[in-house]
DNA sequence: GATAGTTTCATACAAGTGTTTTAATTGCAA
DNA sequence: TTGCAATTAAAACACTTGTATGAAACTATC
């Protein structure tokens, strides 16, 4: 039992020094000085700074990943055990974009954190990343069910481009700001989501794809 | 002038290594070994570490994106100044995922040290890669004379969900693979090419985007 | 073949890292 | 209070890192 404040108080501080600057230059040193306790606390209360990350990394990643599977399952609920594939686009892109973007001065230390962590990309976070396929099978299983005529393979390529959709706005989102001198708003979040969800449900429903021949643009 | 080989078998040890284990676990000791060179090299060549980085990433950078205008410069002239969207996609997707993907085992060096430079995002190659907007800009005015009815931001969208798509799949093309258990043939580079192509080609073309109408799947 | 400029080498440097150790302190139960 | 475990604390440990130094070796020019 115990205090249990000690322990806290090096999550809060990590993650507010990781959001701010960086995996790369915040030192377990900067970070007990943050929390004020010493040195010596991260490795009893987390075995390594790896762990720590980790730590971080996998609570938010369960709330984002519990959030999503929550809108599946109310929307395949709500549809007979069949959502329309908007709806289940909406609930894998809708939850992280929601958590990191919005108006930059009133993101929260842990949608910055997860920013960084989308932008960095450190060992202990992509061990985890790595784990979660089995996550993203569930989303593949509601696709399948909404667009039973789709071929497999087009099913994981929808899947794909909506995440690199999302995710690449979430971690290039300055650089299209300033590309777009501004024009594209990344505050609006709902507005960032509804693009995608587009984009996402035309590739998934446009007529087949010119399935495997060779593009007549081919290259050269 | 002299020999110039210690910089060379610098370069090229520096370029496998950082391919095969990542920027996070090679050290300046482990490729002098690779290079058979003395240590003090690498200073005296380059300068220091991070400008050793800086120069593979922007060799192999400048030529992908000479590519890039090379072919968009063709298509235009070819069209009279107007080229097609699919074709101006083509020239700005190609490139890198032809440079990055194709059969693991017939990869080279630079396409494997490119796919860890876009897992990996190391500060030197940051830095470069923030210098990338005006050649970004230059595809933005192609776009624009390809789609002049198509709004700024709109265009802007699309150029972002192009990247978005090429980039990720590069990125996370295990992933992939091992989500789709294989079904998704990333060996294949011209159906990757035409896959990005196609979808960016809906984003960019479909009747316009439901504007800022919030839509009625906004989340809660 | 001496000389000036370049390149290589062995080695030292200085700083920073996460982690461990060992002892002191605290908090709680018997 | 006493005893015992959990926690905190200070310090040192053990390394690794990139970089700097200064002498040696080489190379080409005159």
């Amino acid at each position: 039992m115990a205090s249990d404040h000690t322990r806290s108080a090096i999550l809060a501080a990590a993650e507010r020094l990781y959001a701010d600057r960086g995996f790369g230059d915040v030192t377990l040193r900067d970070i007990v000085a943050e929390a004020n306790v010493n040195l010596a606390a991260v490795n009893y209360h987390f075995g390594s700074k790896d762990e720590l990350i980790a730590e971080l990394f996998v609570t938010r990643s369960i709330a984002t990943n519990r959030e999503r599977l929550r809108q599946l399952k109310a929307a395949e609920e709500q549809g007979g055990g069949r959502a329309p594939i908007e709806v289940i686009l909406h609930a894998l892109v809708g939850p992280p974009l929601r958590g990191c973007l919005g108006p930059e001065n009133q993101r929260s230390t842990a949608a910055r954190f997860m920013i960084r962590a989308s932008i960095e990309s450190v060992p202990p976070i992509r061990r985890i990343k790595n784990r979660e396929i089995d996550h993203l099978r569930k989303f593949v299983g509601a696709m399948r069910r909404s667009l039973p005529d789709r071929s497999h393979v087009d099913i994981y390529w929808g899947l794909n481009f909506a995440l690199a959709m999302a995710h690449h706005t979430i971690r290039e989102s300055e650089r299209l700001t300033k590309l777009s001198e501004g024009q594209c708003d990344l505050d609006d979040v709902e507005d960032v989501v509804a693009r995608v969800v587009s984009v996402a449900t035309m590739a998934l429903t446009a007529g087949k794809v010119e399935a495997k021949a060779p593009s007549r643009l081919a290259a050269r």
